[in-house]
DNA sequence: CTTAAAATTATCATTATTTAATAATTTAAT
DNA sequence: ATTAAATTATTAAATAATGATAATTTTAAG
């Protein structure tokens, strides 16, 4: 264990179930001796990656709220997506939720999320959660925009059932492509259907998407011409956006390159 | 520069005004030759605490997003204050802002907050971001109910203009204390007015405060006993849902000490 | 499709840091 | 006040980080 690892490796044993861990527990799960995690444990308090608590427990500390935050502001795609998920949900014709993910890793994360307020159902769409890659349209709008090397890559982490699954995938996948947007129904969450639209910028190097979530027992056929118009006019408006963003940020950066 | 810090002190570079580095000016930046910049961004690459964005730049990774989202879902004060924050926007005479803050080292973190739809100006308080300790009815409330050492460090680390200024901020500090509640006027933001209460829990080592900031030019007196009373009830509740949220980690690190 | 420049990775001897066992100290709970 | 638990300090040995340079890969332009 060196470098940045050792300290991920104490990140990573906080989750949502178990949010609190003492050193000698850290100490048992990672099998390193206690005078070590002390010592590390001792630095990522004092960089407030991690904050004690009472009775000798350790907790997540405010350095991710704060990067977070930093995040919010300024991730071109947060910055440009985030002010239009509710007017999308106000557009929609029934309660909705919107979701703006992307690509991380082999994963898909939703980066920013806004729900109806009378919406009911539960959603496993919520920002900062990692989502199949596979599952749900708004992963397949993400995956569709991929191709050649990476798609190949990405497709052969993936456990399908059988190989006939995987073609069905692709060609499905390749459909959707056609059509420039995607559809699925309880893929991911039972009684629900998800309706997406591709976001991508190459010169940022995003690969996201723009998806609307609907309880299917609200849903009817007539929705669906609203609920595409809306997707694509403001998935364009998005992307219209992150661009305006792309060129704020490389003058920016001119500039402060120029100065020194 | 070792250990963490030296992880630190790049994502420390990463700002909402400058949200995206290359190796070439982080090397510069801290004085640092590019092989050993490579060396440390590629790790922190593949941790996700950054990611590679087009033009050779890099910026913060979604890591923060997945942690931010665990200590929103798991953080005791988060989690039993986060719900009442809309229940007490709506219950307020006028529309407001109310924020959920901490003490964060010697600065004052809002961790949570919810704005009425209709609030026009602009606030300083935001999801974390760090705000002055001795400003603000928020900070005070948080301040007011330290004492002894930890207080007289914190104040030494303050910069007031002059004694006489430490001396009147330590008087009205002593008398919120009484009162249970602080009010303060456009010491953060000008124009508005702020009002709040401490939430604290020992055994989880919460310092924390509750509070409201309203615009003055709606503010009128009849509103100030609505006010305190709206702030009190939900500030008692939220301490109550903290107690709950306690035990609940308790009986479950009970239990998956004991399985061992 | 080629080519040149820029970005990134690899190599490696030197230097500096981390490790972990143990002792010493501080803190917390009765 | 006392004792156990938590935390910090100390150390030689083991290990990893550094940074100069070379090699490779990627990107952008013609």
């Amino acid at each position: 264990m060196s470098g940045f690892l050792r300290y991920k490796k104490i990140l990573d044993l906080f989750s949502e179930e178990r949010s609190s861990w003492t050193v000698l527990e850290i100490s048992k799960a990672l099998e390193t001796p206690s005078s070590t995690i002390y010592r590390i444990v001792r630095e990522m308090v004092s960089a407030e990656f991690l904050e004690s608590a009472a009775g000798s427990y350790f907790r997540l500390g405010p350095a991710f709220i704060k990067f977070n935050r930093i995040i919010n502001f300024s991730d071109p795609l947060v910055r440009a997506g985030q002010p239009f998920l509710k007017k999308l949900a106000d557009e929609n014709p029934i309660t909705s939720v919107n979701v703006l993910a992307r690509l991380y890793g082999n994963k898909v994360m939703c980066v920013a999320d806004y729900k109806s307020p009378s919406f009911k159902k539960n959603t496993s769409y919520q920002r900062g959660k990692l989502m199949p890659l596979i599952y749900g349209a708004t992963s397949r709008a993400i995956i569709m925009q991929i191709t050649n090397r990476k798609l190949q890559d990405l497709i052969n982490l993936e456990n399908f059932k059988s190989d006939e699954d995987k073609n069905i995938f692709l060609k499905d996948l390749k459909n959707d492509r056609k059509k420039g947007y995607c559809f699925t129904e309880g893929q991911v969450d039972k009684g629900l259907i998800g309706f997406a639209v591709s976001i991508s910028n190459k010169k940022l190097g995003i690969e996201a998407s723009l998806s609307s979530i609907f309880d299917l027992d609200e849903f009817l056929l007539e929705h669906e011409p609203i609920i595409y118009a809306n997707l694509t006019s403001y998935g364009l408006l998005v992307e219209k956006y992150i661009n305006e963003i792309f060129e704020d940020i490389q003058k920016y950066h001119h500039k402060t390159n120029s100065i020194r």
